[in-house]
DNA sequence: AATATTAGTGGGTAACTACCAACTATTGGC
DNA sequence: GCCAATAGTTGGTAGTTACCCACTAATATT
């Protein structure tokens, strides 16, 4: 029982499919794992990445609604993965900054993500994958 | 504003924003310029590809559930691009066919899909389209 | 003949994503 | 000092996707 060949000529259908399966396993995994959701990870590696930083200036850089930020946020402050203090210079901004237990769990995520990587990866040889990455990188326009 | 290495190093990320912003742009454009959703544009194109089968063949093809498969082919019948006969060896099952216009529609949306990727791989060489293919299509398994 | 299975239907839901409007507190421009 | 703009917050909505259950009509199994 085949797709119809339309379909599997049509590089924005695969590559679609595969997006959403690779999103998928890789979401499952770090939930499991590590109790994060992709979301929570992309806003650790954000903190860990470009150091301490308004609760907006993570949402604007994420492409996130600041309305739903906040509710992500929340989510990092209660399981102690960061701390939010106001800015002194400007007391409307934040300052959300990672914990060590942030840190510490942001390492194991990426270990995660290396791993899921190499499995939803399996099929292709180590050039073909950095090849990949090149490729969908030059389309990638945020 | 930039996206954390973190997440612009993770193929999944890349791979999975550029299959959705793809998608988005060719429904757009799809629905605009022939009135189709991708669900009915692949239900056309698999009945086109396999010639006339059971609603639930499709279904089956396609990875949608039967009970959605019926309002898909509901919306394709009244718009005239399908006919839903009984099968006269099986009077459970329906025979469904494209309709001349159905398959007109579909030779149109074929072109717009031919032109909505043109657009979105701008980015990338034919070798590189091609290359780029073969890639997602080695990890797609449906 | 009785039972199980299959094709198609209708109705409904749960999760997720991505929004939007309205509000408070604070700051910057004039 | 006054007004506009900004950071964060709360509450809510719309669309999509992908399901699930219960039901009928017809066929297959035994």
């Amino acid at each position: 029982m085949e797709l119809p060949p339309t379909l599997l000529g049509t590089t924005t259908f695969v590559l679609h499919k595969v997006g959403v399966a690779n999103r998928r396993a890789l979401a499952a995994r770090l939930t499991a794992d590590t109790g994060l959701s992709l979301w929570e990870f992309a806003a650790l590696a954000t903190l860990d990445d470009f150091g301490p930083a308004a609760q907006r200036e993570v949402g604007d850089r994420l492409g996130l609604d600041p309305s739903d930020m906040v509710r992500l946020m929340d989510g990092l402050m209660n399981e102690g993965l960061a701390t939010r203090e106001r800015d002194p210079a400007d007391r409307r901004r934040y300052r959300i900054s990672l914990t060590a237990a942030g840190r510490e769990t942001l390492e194991r995520a990426r270990a995660v993500v290396a791993d899921v990587e190499r499995e939803t990866l399996a099929p292709l040889t180590d050039a073909e994958r950095r090849h990949l990455h090149i490729l969908v990188t030059k389309l990638f326009s945020p």
